[in-house]
This record gives C-alpha cells, sequence and structure tokens, in this order.
DNA sequence: CTTAATCCCGACTGATTTAGTAGGGATTAC
DNA sequence: GTAATCCCTACTAAATCAGTCGGGATTAAG
C-alpha cells in the first residue's frame, strides 16, 4: 500500500515551498535541487497541483511557483488528494453512483473500507505544510549542521 | 489510494470463512461463488494467507479451508498485512536498513508517514473478522431478505 | 482400489500504471 | 533581444495487476 512518487514528491514540493513562503516566486529548479528529484517529472506533478489550485505559477524570468495559501490553510490532504485522487482503499466509497456496490448502505465490507478512509483523512487533514515548517525548524536544521558528508549511499530520501 | 483486488478479494474470503467458522472445511468454490470472485485467483490469494498462518487447509475431498483461529483472534489488518504488505505510505518507515532514510530519525517527511501508517493500523487492528460477521449478522440478513432480483447491473459487489 | 472432489503449484499473459524522458512553445524581467 | 522561466504533449521501459491455464498431489467415500 505505498504511495506513489506522486504523492511523496508532491507532498516534498509543497513543503519546500512551505518552507520559502513570502519569499516570492521559487524556481522549479531550486525545489528540485533540494529535494532531489528530476525536474521534468516535478514538473508534471507541480502542474496537478497548479489545476487544482493548490500552487501558482508566475511565468517568465524571475518567475517561479507560490503556494496559493498560507501554509497553515494547506493541509498535507490537500496535495495527496489532488495528486493521488481520494484516499479510498475500495471504489465503493467514492460519490460516484455507477461504482456503488450492490449491496449499497447495509455491505459490511464497504463499511470497513470507509472507517479506513476516514481515519486517513483525518490524520492527513490535521497537518497542514505549516506545521511541517514548523517541525522541520524545530528538529531538522539542528541536525543538518553538525552532520558530514558520510552519508550512506544506499540510502535515499523520503 | 485503491487497494488492489489482492487485499479486498481477500477480506471478503476471509469474512466468508469467518461466517462459516465451525461448520468444518469450506470449499474454495462455495466462497467464489458466494463472494463472486474468479476461483483460480482466489486461490492464489488464499496460498497467501496459509502461508502467513492465517487460513489452514484440509486436502482432498470433503476438504477445503478454515480460520486457523478464532474469528475474533483475527483483525482485518492481519489479512491486508498478509496479502497487501505493511500499510505504509513510503518505504522509508519500513524496519529496513538499507531503505532508510538518509536523514533517519530526524526527517520531518518520514514523521508523516509514520502517523498515516500508525493511524491506518490502529483501525485495521481494532476490527476483527468476528466483528464483521457480527455486523452481518445484525444489519445485512435483514435487507437480503426483502431483496428482490432488480439489482443494477452497473454495479459491482466491494 | 477406484474415483471424484479437493487443494497445490508454477508458468503464462494482456492491460494498465508508474516513473520518468524528450523536445519544443509561450511568457516576461532585464 | 535574450535568457530564464513556466507550459504542454508525446513517448517509453519496466513493473504491477488481475487474472487464466494446465497439471499434480491428497484423501473421503463407495
Amino acid at each position: 500500500m505505498i504511495l506513489s512518487t506522486k504523492g511523496r514528491y508532491g507532498v516534498r514540493a509543497a513543503f519546500d515551498l512551505a518552507l520559502h513562503y513570502g519569499e516570492g516566486p521559487i524556481t522549479l529548479k531550486s525545489i528540485s535541487e533540494r529535494q532531489n528529484l528530476s525536474d521534468p517529472y516535478l514538473e508534471q506533478l507541480i502542474a496537478i497541483l497548479r489545476k487544482d489550485g493548490l500552487v501558482t505559477s508566475v511565468r517568465g524570468a524571475q518567475g517561479g511557483y507560490l503556494l496559493s495559501r498560507h501554509p497553515s490553510k494547506i493541509s498535507v490532504g490537500d496535495i495527496l488528494r489532488s495528486l493521488e485522487g481520494p484516499m479510498a482503499p475500495a471504489e465503493c466509497v467514492l460519490d460516484d453512483q455507477d461504482k456503488e456496490c450492490i449491496k449499497a448502505d447495509y455491505c459490511v465490507t464497504r463499511i470497513l473500507w470507509e472507517k479506513i478512509m476516514d481515519s486517513i483523512d483525518k490524520v492527513i487533514d490535521s497537518i497542514s505544510l505549516q506545521d511541517m515548517a514548523d517541525d522541520y525548524e524545530r528538529i531538522e536544521k539542528d541536525y543538518t549542521q553538525e552532520e558530514g558528508e558520510n552519508v550512506d549511499k544506499k540510502k535515499s530520501l523520503c
């Protein structure tokens, strides 16, 4: 049940934008460098976020991307659902008449999928990009300073 | 983020076994008929559950499958993790040194994935097959009696 | 002892999704 | 005018999904 890179990279990109919120347009290239992502690929992901109104773009030289709202008003859930679709474990819990289960609202399995979806939504909607940025300021910065260049090559970022 | 059919069908099969717990070996064929699943495919899924010790088999004529423990002692999480692997949104939260994130335990993104995984685990581990069977006895049976043959062909089971 | 009902196992496959790459077009600050 | 950007479409290799297929092993029942 691993999320695809879309959702994972997308969260990292959005988190990066949150860290630089208020600094004007951030270029795709700087995001992909800091986050270690292929930039043509990241471009596609940001395009989705833009279509969903989570990110705004400024074209031309000195252009770049910005979060369209304050980071405290954008949740990780907004980003994940935009890129991955609804966090439904099964199609039957989607708001789509055709995808509805034959047994409709008295289906035990459906109740299960709904409980799972609700619990995922609850967590991801309760965490904003601002929360992540705050956590970063609190814990991550200290470490990165004292860290040398001796990173284990087998390991990657998440 | 839709679960694969493995997990979804597997839960239905396990639920079916829970409903017939105590009735001796249940044949694959009867499960696949009741649950409307292809039986060679279901066979593969049950093989996984068997290898993970959740289901026991009895070979030969009059054989079939049984839950290896009382339905109240098997959670939906046991079934799902057996078939789908750990409910981790990213590899870095797995207990595997090599898959660990470079930034290890001070990575903000990792904390996020962990929170999501924990919340999924909490729900799926809190629901046992017995719980599902009980729900079924309570709500589903009433409906199926009064229901006619007029099912919407576009819809399926979940 | 034969037979039918079962489970058991590995190989194969078409369709879809994933995780990108490639290449060029449009826009704008300088 | 030009360099730095974002914007868009098309392509692709590899992996995964969702099965199918065919035969082998085991055992209860007659």
